[in-house]
DNA sequence: CATATCCGGTTCCTAAAATGAACCGCTTAT
DNA sequence: ATAAGCGGTTCATTTTAGGAACCGGATATG
């Protein structure tokens, strides 16, 4: 929308950190550029950045002015949703923010399941470990999170929540692949692959490990939980990946096995908005979906 | 601010129902305001408007976007209003929607004191009865509600409450004036003036003489809670208010004498906001001030 | 039934506002 | 010492918004 125009320019601007940059990204010069932002501040009554040589800062009056717009444009974005809905439209657009697991089975079966009733209906997954899903909602970036074992839980809504137990990926001929559970001392014994420090299974993993006060030495660590999954087909490495993320039919060669639930207490996945938000009509339908299918799984 | 000067025109032709003499609150002609919201609304992707012969009215759509441009102005407010905390500036405004009875002697002292610590601060008082107390939260006008029994208490948040009993005002030489505490059967007996029936005085005095069948006949009926006050003084006629709105020596001709607990049940003095709102610091600052304030009466 | 009035909406022309190009003073890398 | 990049200013130019007049239709008024 038009009217919110100069909230576009100061937030390229604060991206940036240099007008004359922002300038460019905006198809405007920096002169332009700069004097909206002026007119603005002397509109505002105070500045909102910080002038340093070699360019530009919010400044806390800044962050908080570009707070309020991101606020009013996502409310905005809901207004506009409910009205498409009331003209009998059922169009819209949903974001969600997510971990890796989501991605191969879950979230592409619901968003099919959801756009085959609701075709008009749009997509954004933006995929990310549990600080950057929290983040995202704070900034009103993405409307829906669904991030095992979030951090802080703060300005977050919690929709649903489902345990999830960590499980093993083995090969299919492992020895291990035995017993229908595993003790963590079993498979630390083994070569094994971790995901990164801030992913919700690695930390899940180190509490129980520093319990021990064991360390974790992994023969691989990635951000990637696909080659995580698939390094166990090299080296009979022991891979990690929590139930939602796993399909039992996907690979012959690979099995799963829930590590024991004394050694290491499942984790809980969690479906969430932003605190105090109204959601956009499609996003609010689309999180009673995937709730119901969450709800499912936890039997 | 200027980015929201289209939502102010939309708010003026709603208020006017219609275009031209909207435009001439404005300043404008009505060619410019029909052109800026006929291209508000192609840019909306839906019309605001219901074109009738004699005017226009919002349309349930309409109705959704001011509601989406009061939130977001009082929104700005707040930010600004944190901005020039932060600049150490301690200015703002308050704006309070309250019962009459408040009027007299509770929010001019509270007012008095605040403003002594903070000169820069302004204030808005709206007195009204219940409804429009609760309304005018509901329409972003008013920050903070000081409302005796309120109706609906939907999207109020409860700040502070503390109970109050129903006084009777009467002449210091009336003989029921002897007594410490009156029977509502001793006080219907005799001529009594009554507040219109949508503040919450007379409310609870409809439903205490409803349980007994009675009816209320009173011999005047006002909306000045100050003429109520005052007729006692003239035909022995008994007056009705909250003791918060009563000090003993403000005319020695008058005293109070509260009713019976069992015949009239204690209604209660609500501080409340916005469900969900963040309010400008000076507001938020008051309203403590207020509850505790409030919290003393109550013992 | 005819006339006058008021409504939203459109057209044309003028006034106002935003823009781009060039330039200034400054700091910082090279 | 020089060049490059920064925010900020000036001025000519383009774009945009506004005012006046007008249109077709509904409505009130005699």
């Amino acid at each position: 929308m038009k009217h919110l125009y100069d909230f576009q320019l100061i937030e390229a601007v604060a991206r940036t950190g240099s007008m004359r940059r922002a300038a460019e990204d905006l198809n405007l010069t920096g002169s332009a550029l700069n004097r909206r932002i002026r007119r603005f501040e002397a509109d505002f009554g105070f500045d909102i950045f910080e002038r340093l040589p070699g360019g530009v800062r919010l400044n806390p009056a800044g962050e908080l002015l570009l707070q309020h717009y991101r606020g009013t444009r996502s409310d905005l974005a809901r207004v506009r949703s409910q009205v498409a809905d009331l003209s009998g439209e059922r169009r819209g657009h949903v974001s969600i923010a997510c971990s890796q697991a989501l991605t191969p089975y879950f979230l592409p079966e619901q968003i099919a399941r959801y756009r085959a009733q609701h075709p008009g209906v749009t997509f954004a997954v933006k995929v990310g470990d549990r600080d950057q899903a929290e983040e995202q909602l704070a900034t009103f970036a993405s409307d829906l999170a669904l991030v095992f074992e979030p951090v802080y839980l703060v300005d977050f809504k919690v929709i649903q929540c489902v345990p999830q137990r960590i499980h093993a990926i083995l090969a299919a001929d492992d020895p291990l692949a035995a017993k229908p559970e595993l003790r963590l001392r079993d498979v630390l014994a083994r070569p094994y692959v971790l995901p990164s420090a801030r992913y919700g299974v690695r930390h899940l993993l180190e509490l129980a490990a520093r319990k021990r006060q064991w360390n974790l030495t992994p023969v691989v660590e990635s951000d990637s939980f696909d080659l995580i999954r698939h390094y166990a087909l090299h080296e009979r490495a022991i891979g990690f990946q929590i139930p939602i993320g796993l399909r039992p039919s996907e690979d012959s060669r690979l099995v799963f096995r829930p590590l024991a639930e004394s050694d290491v207490p499942a984790g809980d996945l969690f479906l969430g908005q932003k605190q105090g938000r109204t959601l956009p009509v499609a996003s609010a339908r689309f999180s009673m979906q995937i709730a119901g299918a969450i709800a499912e799984i936890s039997g």
